[in-house]
DNA sequence: CCGAAAAGGTTGACAGCGTCAACCCAATAT
DNA sequence: ATATTGGGTTGACGCTGTCAACCTTTTCGG
């Protein structure tokens, strides 16, 4: 049945088994008598592993901040700066619809105390640095915008951009709203040509 | 104890008493058992007024869609329409700073499907409604943007970006960056001017 | 090499949850 | 006057996370 290859251990399973329910069901659904269920062992076996809940809740979302963090990089590169921040814009949301419950955990979920968990707190860095990374490369090519407005405020700008378009297309909300498939490739182009020209009022 | 005014019914009471949990330990911590523990009245109770946890969480989300609705009417208003529109933005960020927890309630939680609840989803478009026709009242005095570019999609950015600001600086992720509250205001006033460059690229 | 300890598994219990079922009383409608 | 229904009750079921106790097997120090 399990066609997954075996980890080496019981640890690294109910990694994958968590986050096999999260993906299918969503975070709220995760139980870890589920877990141990699914992995044929008694409900307590987990507790071997992980304190509580929120422990291997905790390193769920550090595995999916880095599988995150991974798809960005693996976007295709483009020589100009500005093509490539286009395109990290577009590799972030397509993650977004490609695999909403992970992104639902790791963005608008309750997660648990960030400070308890500093290997999930790591990873979510990593991924923000890489999308500052962007920005500051692009910066440097125009030093009037570096001074006053550092590359941290532009990354956040961004980031709050493409995670509230990320967010609201996903939100139940929307689903109130008359809002055709096709409306949403608009939608998506819009907001890339907007945050361009947000980000760069001259061209 | 209770110096709250009694509402007629115990149905009023209910989501009273759901919205007061919902405040003080967000949505995850809501129990129907522990609004009719407050209320004083059997754990069965509030099924005789709500059928499922799903219809006293859709009566209590109507509700806040509502008074965010009025929130957002009750903005100091201007004369200039881009003005307004900033009033409006900031009013938005307001209130997701003021009621975090309702506000994710809203925007950032599950939701039982909105078309088994008819009167929640009547009042979520209602405040998205709001925004919409600021921004239709603006679009007419430019006509040549209400061609190619709806209303709608308009609305849809903006809330986008101003959804994504209020989330991310309530989201436990951004604990995990160095935030310091003074760059709260800077983030807020720069994206209020992005957005505002990014709709009204001619000026 | 042997005994202690630790790691990792087990079963059993507890309280809290949403929900179903049955019962019960008072007001209302026929 | 009687039947129906609205609104309350208690009790149970299975689910959850978690604590406690117990039992192997492995590892390690003397």
């Amino acid at each position: 049945m399990a066609t997954r290859a075996k980890p080496d251990t019981i640890k690294e399973s109910c990694i994958d088994t968590a986050l096999d329910i999260i993906e299918a069901d969503g975070v709220e659904q995760l139980s870890l008598r589920e877990v141990a269920r699914r992995l044929g062992v008694s409900h307590q076996a987990p507790y071997k592993h992980f304190p509580t809940r929120d422990h291997i809740l905790a390193a769920v979302v550090a595995r999916c901040y880095a599988e995150f963090a991974a798809f960005l990089e693996a976007r295709p590169r483009h020589q100009d700066g500005w093509a490539d921040l286009g395109e990290m814009g577009l590799a972030y949301l397509s993650y977004a619809r490609e695999f909403p419950l992970k992104y639902r955990l790791m963005f608008n979920a309750p997660l648990p105390a960030p400070s308890d968990h500093p290997d999930m707190m790591a990873k979510a860095r990593h991924a923000f640095d890489i999308l500052q990374n962007r920005l500051t490369s692009l910066n440097v090519r125009d030093v009037a915008v570096v001074v006053d407005h550092p590359a941290r405020h532009d990354a956040l700008f961004t980031w709050s951009c493409l995670h509230g378009l990320a967010s609201l297309m996903q939100s139940d909300v929307l689903h109130t709203l008359p809002l055709e498939p096709a409306d949403r490739e608009v939608l998506v182009s819009r907001l890339m040509a907007r945050l361009g020209a947000a980000l760069n009022p001259g061209c």
